[in-house]
RNA sequence: UCCUCGAUAGCUCAAUUGGCGGAGCGAGCGGCUGUUAACCGCUAGGUUGUAGGUUCAAGUCCUACUCGAGGAGCCA
């Protein structure tokens, strides 16, 4: 007999006996029978006592165990479709338990819904319940997905800084910090820059990792500290950059559906919604989607509708806009193409148009909106130096930066991906804020 | 920063026109051999976010504040 099992692999042990350690997830009994829902951390399986096949003493100490009990359960596996758990279908008869720690009575989280304060105050808590265990899973299954492509894709993991010297898109949203003599430090916003120097080096690139941005951001799509994936490629347009979002989005799909049934099944997520994203993914110019906005907008009949969709060439998408654009199609959509003016310095100018930049969005569908911003990066130096200098951006600060661009500038392009934005999608939740282990928002850094 | 909404038992919420603060869950005890957030009975559990005001009387009306949520802007 193996020292003990995990919930994950209990079907391979049916008709044989088994040590099971774990915690008291939930208690029930119904006079001479006793069931326990006891969790693992690999899964929750049930586990049920008979009055007649156990010491009373036993029996009672089962029916009287707190929530949340740490216990050693021996037991034999067997299969019964009326076991609840995840991934359920199979219960454990219980021969002998053994209590680790009887916990407290004073347990806060309920087996029900609560509301997001006293929730998030609970984080440490709270990420034992059903629902935010299956959705951080799926979060590790995103994550390690992501990994797997971009290395069977040739690319490099570059660890990019976390401390940095200055902004790569305006200062007001960093956070700060002292540096000893070096005056401000900044937490980073984004790895772009130093991976725009990692491509001379190693081609293909990426950072991992988390990023900070201190914007006063209040809605079910903003974090402070959150994940980020950045991409950056050598010898790369705009057009094989979108090959690279919409083959990589496209396996973190197919992953999480392969390897995260159960936590779908449980958190009620259609799996239609997931099979349908697979490449190729329409690919629409801002032009046509501005086209396709104005048109609605002049057509909307409703006073308070109307205003929400306003919208004039030039401007960027709010929230409303962008869900119009994905309600075209059923998968998520690419726009490209945007205004300059709406997007950073460093994206390189249309071929012939100066207004319009090598940027692209992809928006997913279901209005979680922009998963991935990226772009074509401007190669040539005097036209980014021109643009620093429009920006009004410090010149010193960027010298490194403009080097890259003096021995051997190549076209290449980059982008960025929200790593909570994409696991809310895949597990069809409604905040980032459960996609995250311990959430960091405006008003939150507790616990 | 702006707009909207909210704060009542450990949790989720009720409380009629301003008129005796309730229920479910959770907890404890008891009952029941298939429960799925079980069910049934009993018990315990309250400075109604804070400070002030109006009133015979305030959970309810007024003022200020604190905290939170949703959205806008900005972004991934």
């Amino acid at each position: 007999m193996p020292s003990h099992v995990s919930v994950s692999n209990i079907s391979n042990y049916v008709g044989q006996d088994i040590i099971l350690k774990g915690w008291v997830y939930n208690r029930t009994h119904k006079g001479k029978l006793a069931f326990l829902l006891v969790r693992d951390g690999s899964g929750f399986v049930q586990c049920v006592a008979f009055k007649g096949d156990l010491q009373p003493e036993t029996f009672d100490r089962i029916t009287h165990l707190p929530q949340e009990s740490s216990v050693i359960i021996t037991g034999s596996v067997r299969e019964d479709q009326r076991a609840p758990g995840i991934p359920g279908g199979y219960e454990v008869g219980i021969k002998d338990l053994q209590i680790v720690q009887a916990a407290d009575l004073d347990y806060p989280m309920a087996l029900k819904d609560h509301g997001p304060d006293f929730a998030l105050d609970h984080r440490h808590l709270w990420i034992r319940m059903q629902s935010q265990w299956a959705i951080l899973r799926v979060r590790a299954v995103v994550m390690a997905a992501t990994r797997q492509w971009l290395d069977e894709n040739g690319f490099v993991e570059m660890s990019t800084p976390i401390l940095t010297p200055a902004a790569a898109e305006g200062t007001t949203t960093l956070f700060e910090t002292e540096y000893f003599d070096e005056g401000k430090a900044y937490l980073a916003q984004t790895g772009q820059l130093y991976n725009e120097a990692n491509i001379f080096a190693f081609g293909k690139v990426y950072c991992f990792g988390p990023t900070f941005r201190a914007e006063k951001s209040k809605t079910r799509r903003h974090l402070t500290e959150f994940w980020m994936l950045e991409p950056e490629i050598a010898f790369c347009d705009l057009d094989q950059l979108m090959d690279v979002e919409e083959g990589l989005i496209t396996f973190i799909a197919q992953t999480v559906l392969e390897k995260c049934a159960a936590e779908l099944k449980f958190l009620g997520r259609d799996a239609v919604k997931l099979e349908n994203i697979s490449a190729p993914f329409p690919r629409m110019s801002y032009d046509d989607a501005a086209k396709h906005l104005i048109d609605l907008y002049e057509k909307e009949t409703d006073p308070e509708r109307k205003e929400l969709l306003k919208f004039e060439w030039g401007m960027d998408f709010g929230a409303p806009h962008e869900t119009e654009i994905t309600k075209l199609y059923d998968k998520p959509v690419f726009v490209y193409g945007y205004p300059s003016a709406v997007k950073a310095f460093y994206m390189e100018p249309w071929p012939g148009r100066p207004e319009v930049c090598k940027s692209v969005d992809l928006l997913a569908p279901e209005g979680y909106g922009e998963i991935c911003g990226g772009s074509e990066r401007m190669s040539d130096p005097e036209k980014l130096l021109a643009r620093i200098h429009k920006e009004g951006l410090p010149e010193e600060a960027y010298k490194w930066y403009l080097e890259l661009r003096k021995y051997g500038s190549v076209a290449h392009s980059g982008f960025g991906m929200g790593v909570e934005r994409v696991v809310a999608w895949m597990c069809g939740i409604e905040h980032v804020r459960e996609a995250i282990p311990f959430p960091r928002t405006i008003k939150r850094i507790y616990p």
